[in-house]
DNA sequence: TATGAATGAGAGTTCATTCAT
DNA sequence: AATGAATGAACTCTCATTCAT
């Protein structure tokens, strides 16, 4: 068996409350759907809450990951490095995009656990967005304005895709997990950096910015 | 009794999918929060699905309703149209908020319902939106570029308050149903417009739209 | 209106419950069936129960008056009186064939009711036909056996056509309220009577019995 | 613990659907006499509905296994094999007694599965007993007669102390299971076969057919 | 006489979890 | 590590009935 059992437990949740919610799966559900038994969740997890919270928190923690190695990165730029978070944000999402979809749902919620993971995670993310986009401010990269609402607005367009994929699919035949789609929706985000966040003379000099080859445009 | 019981089951219910989602919330949670017998859901909606679906698809009618209203004022400019439209919706879900948090997360759901709501409303929204957008592009008052992107981004800014205002209020402190936010928020969107939407030059020099007196900026 | 609303809680209660029996339907099935408001059962029959227990009684009351005015009609022969008494309680239960199937199979319940409804009606018919039985066995028209068995047997025949009238319906396509058949299941009577019941010499004899016209034989 | 939970769960529900018929008796009441969590008929039989057909089934199975048994048998005469499978089935019955009841009941309700139940098992019963009373007639041990009517009477007597027992006891004192009840019956049965079926001449010669000792008059 | 609203009780089923194996 | 049986709690819904109108 290539898969272990837990493995299959894991996956069978992720599509699962990816798509019904975690109150609308049942252990049976995802049991079943595991062709695994139905007290196995109880046992490697603890219970389904416990099987939840590792889901949720091994995605929040990448997600995490991923924005310190490209805070970490040295840039040109602010508006690079930005660009380069922004994408690679999407990237993780793409490659984890059921987790994704079921995390950016049940943090709707209100719940204490949801509270506790904004606290934990979401803050430092906010954190360093902010740390960000304060610096391009004070280099005169970026124009100066309200950074509540131009953070809210980045963290909205980078998270959209993931969490109204279904919206995407069923209206516009987007599928925001094939290969080009980041590619396409780079360009329209490069756009909106470039239009509303930075300076406007700069704006049509600059035209490219630092990413891994695999993702140039 | 000033509220009927029917009325006092549906305000209960709102509030309670709106916090727990609707898997998330038993019938008796509703019926004892609206100090009502457990049988009158049943009796007066059909069951809990019932009562669900009534609250999804009276919320989009209204959401129609308004933008059907905004489409057939005449406006000078599709800019002008677009913001009005996009104000009058923000007004709308802010009215009406726990039902549109509600339906926001609901709507990202995967279920034979979901599916029907987005083919019967959320065509429609979108079959303006690009009328609109497609409009002033061919006035030569927006700047040319993918369509799809730019609706999509003008949904989303629009529905984002609603959809994640436990987000904004837990880590902001933002509280979208203030008297203020919808101005702030929209001086955001009407810079989002002039700058990404609309042809440079005419930027600095149209600043203003028409606009009840109430919402003036 | 020609049938008052609660003709129409009869008729409709009858049929819904010799189709699905007393328990499986429910009172909300009978008022909608009859058209009528759900509060009308209480109201008339003082409940389901009420209901029920007067369709039981109507019926087996109108039964055992028919057996009364068969014992004090004047026959030459037992065996004459016999089968005219059995046909006559095919007509009855033809005439109510609805009742009929209601009550045999409510009849085959554990209940107080039912009880109390043996020892008021069934003992009656037991005491007339076993007395019937009796003197036809004292004159010599009979031959002598287990009187027990024989009552049995004549009653379990009675009834069958009316307990049973699916099994036939499904099996036989013989419809039990159609014209002639009460006709056609009085010869295999009448042949069980003269072959089993009379003593053989005079079974070739005496072939036939008074009976109205529109049955004769 | 001697019996399984399952089968206790058999038990419990056998008695309370005959006493009370199938929709008069609730899980909770099944589950409480056979001491018993409610969730367990749920989880062996997947639900009341499951728990009810399987005992109709299993019932009627094995009554057409004991016909199966006795039409294979040799026998000299029709007469004889008639009567030794009558004489099987109420055994058949007697052992199980209050499966039998309740299955006769519930043969008389009008729903699909008893309607798919009389295709399955009862047009098989159907068939088999006019194969035997047909060639019965053909070679000439019985008497030409309507075969429908006969069929039904032979069924008829049957079952009757089975599907009607409670009338028995409470007005005639006969309990159906007691040991000599079957061969009390078989006398008043064996005398219709011989009076009513068989040809007269042979009658009074013939008294006796072959059976195990055990059933011997 | 007739009704729509409302109710408490109980229906059958599913739930997540536990336990002995 | 894995399982099938078993459980108590909670689920949604329907039940027969009552009540004010």
């Amino acid at each position: 068996m290539k898969e272990t059992k837990k493995e299959k437990i894991i996956d069978a949740a992720v599509r699962l409350f990816q798509t019904q919610g975690y109150d609308g799966t049942s252990v049976r559900d995802i049991a079943s759907k595991a062709n695994v038994n139905v007290a196995l969740v109880s046992y490697h997890f603890g219970g389904k809450k416990g099987l939840y919270e590792e889901l949720m928190t091994q995605f929040l923690e990448g997600y995490l990951k991923v924005i310190k190695g490209e805070v970490d990165k040295t840039f040109g730029s602010c508006r690079d490095q930005l660009l380069s978070l922004i994408h690679s944000l999407l990237e993780y999402q793409s490659t984890n995009h059921f987790v994704a979809r079921m995390v950016h749902r049940e943090m709707t919620m209100d719940s204490v656990l949801v509270r506790e993971l904004m606290s934990t995670y979401l803050r430092k993310e906010k954190h360093d967005l902010e740390g960000l986009i304060r610096t391009g401010m004070r280099r005169g990269e970026f124009r100066k304005q309200a950074i509540d609402f131009v953070v809210i607005h980045i963290r909205t367009m980078i998270i959209m895709p993931y969490q109204s994929p279904h919206y995407l699919s069923e209206l516009y035949q987007i599928t925001t997990t094939e290969p080009y789609f980041i590619d396409r929706y780079m360009k329209h985000i490069r756009q909106w950096v470039d239009l509303c966040l930075c300076k406007h003379m700069e704006l049509s000099t600059s035209t490219s910015y630092l990413l891994p080859r695999s993702i140039s445009q």
